[in-house]
DNA sequence: ACCCAAATTGGAACGTGTTCCTATTATGGA
DNA sequence: TCCATAATAGGAACACGTTCCAATTTGGGT
């Protein structure tokens, strides 16, 4: 209980908290959608989300916080909505596929893509818990992309080359969401780093 | 004359003017280096660097265009030390020893490398002018360390490697920064990196 | 030496993240 | 049902990045 977590879904006790929860990161996703990273004004989430702004920050106890839990609701969501349907001969081929969909996916909501990512790469020490989560989730699905009929679990090496290859694409985000490369230049980026590492 | 990127040292008139620039940097590295990202306070380096809020705004338009230039000194700094004493046969182990000796480096000054590494990270599209030099500057030792003998200029192919190697290893550095990777297992995924990309 | 424009100073003011406090409301055990 | 405790509401207050302004100083051209 030492108060610098975010509240987890699972450590809300009564059906109202797990609402008030759900609530506020609507808020958060639907104003970062709207106007980005500035636009997530901790005042503005918790009158959209109807919460007081002491309660927001019981809930989530940062901006930080608060943004990257979202982003991490985000890649939940996505994650279950693909995990099964690869499509490749060849890793690279699989993994090139997983991530240009999310870089599509991500691309539709540039607004919201700039929160996320700007919010992920400024999190601090104090934000690890809900960092960690968020790349476990991708690291998870390009191993599986490596190897989709593995079922023992990836080996070290798979594991090395799929942080490797998320490491490239967070770069690669971020170059993006901060206007210093295109989008084109994205894809063709990843694509050389990946057929680098999966050969 | 857009006042929207930092002013530098070349479009800098008088001494003086070259002099009020130098205080302003030698004071941001000076903060950053006690107290991170956060003890770089925009009075606090006015204060130091005796010069008025209003024309440290003037200089540098905002934090983190303060902070992405300073990283640009120590970048310059580094590379004017180091350009030309290449270690290792082969073109990963050059490229590691550059790596693990700017990491060493780093790594003995936390709190500026949090500093700077965070500013890179959080910067937005304002402050691009900025980036690009330092991204030249990471790419360009990397290909000399690849290929140190070529005048010609790298290849293409040589350029792209060299970018992925550079953002992996700013990916680590975050991860370092923000305390979700050891030290040690900065060096062995750069390592692993490395020699995956350059075989 | 003088004048004008630009640069600098010193500090007030504003916005937003964060903290804090008191009053009120919900919750769970006796 | 009643009480004790925790949770929430509502909002003031504070910190720091940023903007703005009036007064002063500096520097270059004549």
């Amino acid at each position: 209980m030492t108060a610098m977590n975010s509240l987890t879904n699972e450590e809300l006790g009564s059906t109202a908290q797990r609402e008030r929860r759900r609530r506020i990161l609507t808020a958060t996703i639907e104003l970062a959608s709207q106007g980005g990273f500035d636009a997530v004004q901790m005042r503005a989430v918790s009158e959209r989300a109807d919460v007081a702004l002491g309660t927001l920050y019981r809930y989530f106890p940062s901006k930080i916080h608060l943004l990257v839990s979202a982003l991490g609701t985000q890649f939940e969501r996505a994650a279950s909505t693909q995990s099964t349907d690869f499509v490749g001969e060849t890793p690279a081929d699989r993994v090139l596929g997983v991530l240009l969909r999310n870089t599509k996916l991500m691309q539709r909501d540039p607004n919201l893509t700039e929160a996320l990512t700007r919010a992920f790469m400024f999190a601090d020490a104090s934000v690890s818990a809900e960092i960690h989560q968020v790349g476990m989730l991708l690291t998870d699905s390009l191993t599986k992309a490596i190897d989709p009929a593995n079922d023992a679990g990836p080996t070290e090496e798979q594991v090395a080359v799929a942080r490797v290859i998320g490491d490239v694409w967070l770069s690669l985000l971020v170059g993006w969401v901060t206007g210093r490369t295109s989008a084109d230049e994205v894809r063709k980026s990843l694509d050389v780093a990946i057929h680098l590492l999966l050969r």
